[in-house]
DNA sequence: AACATCTATTGACAACTGTAGAACAAGTGA
DNA sequence: TCACTTGTTCTACAGTTGTCAATAGATGTT
């Protein structure tokens, strides 16, 4: 049976990899057309450096293929163009990371990131905040 | 170059599935005896039932290859103990996560998990008490 | 012993991932 | 115009994952 037809949910991490610097360059209000294979790779050297620039078209080809970007023609090249949100995939993400890997546990998983460290004082605080706004909410 | 020669961290979804049953009837203390392929597939029907015990037997003896299992013979056939335990797992795959994913914003993805809802009252008097509790140990 | 049952091991195969060489296309400076 | 540079597409290939069929091993049964 073929694995999945399915309307495409997570991105490998490679995939991902790219995509991110993407959206880091959208983010960051860059124009359009600078976001080409050559700008990321020179403008992300730590996240992608390491491979080789058809690798990363080849990426963003897959990208493109799971509709993800598209590509725009912008002078002597492409530039590419994000179809999918950051924050709407991290929570795609998220769900089906809470559901696959904490059976649904959202509260376990929670507890796992608070006990496994790496939260500052105002992470903390700013948790709490919005926790209690949750609470107020729903009553 | 290598994928990963590293300590064995994430394990794909089906491999996942299986291992999720060895650890739940670990947990309902089982006698080890018990917990056979077709054993497994007899208690889960709704989660591994659309799969051919030789399938099955497949992913057990990937996971006895990663180490996460190992095989010991019971009588006529095989029983399987868990080496790695399900919290150690799920606290390595949610750091692994909220690093690739959440580039470590640990913060971003609690608040993804919360905004997207699934969080009951006693949920959120639960996280809020733990939260307090680590801020508290903090200083 | 011979058979019916389970269980387990092997081999397979297609789709997906990670990575890249080769070859091609389109400007660019000489 | 022509070689050169840069960006793109194609092809490739090994390793991983999802799923099994075929086959072999072990046990209990007749």
């Amino acid at each position: 049976m073929a694995k999945q037809l399915k309307g495409v949910v997570k991105l490998p991490e490679s995939e991902l990899a790219v995509m991110q610097l993407i959206w880091e360059m959208h983010r960051a209000g860059e124009p359009t057309a600078n976001i080409t294979a050559g700008n990321l790779m020179e403008r992300f050297p730590d996240k992608i450096g390491h491979l080789k620039l058809t690798t990363v078209l080849t990426l963003i080809s897959r990208l493109i293929g799971k509709k993800f970007i598209r590509a725009e023609k912008a002078g002597r090249s492409y530039c590419y163009i994000p179809l999918v949100g950051e924050e709407e995939y991290k929570q795609m993400a998220a769900q089906d990371f809470v559901k696959t890997v904490f059976k649904n546990d959202t509260r376990g998983l929670i507890s796992a990131l608070v006990t496994g460290d790496s939260l500052t004082e105002s992470d903390i605080d700013e948790l709490m905040r919005m926790l209690e706004n949750k609470a107020g909410r729903k009553e």
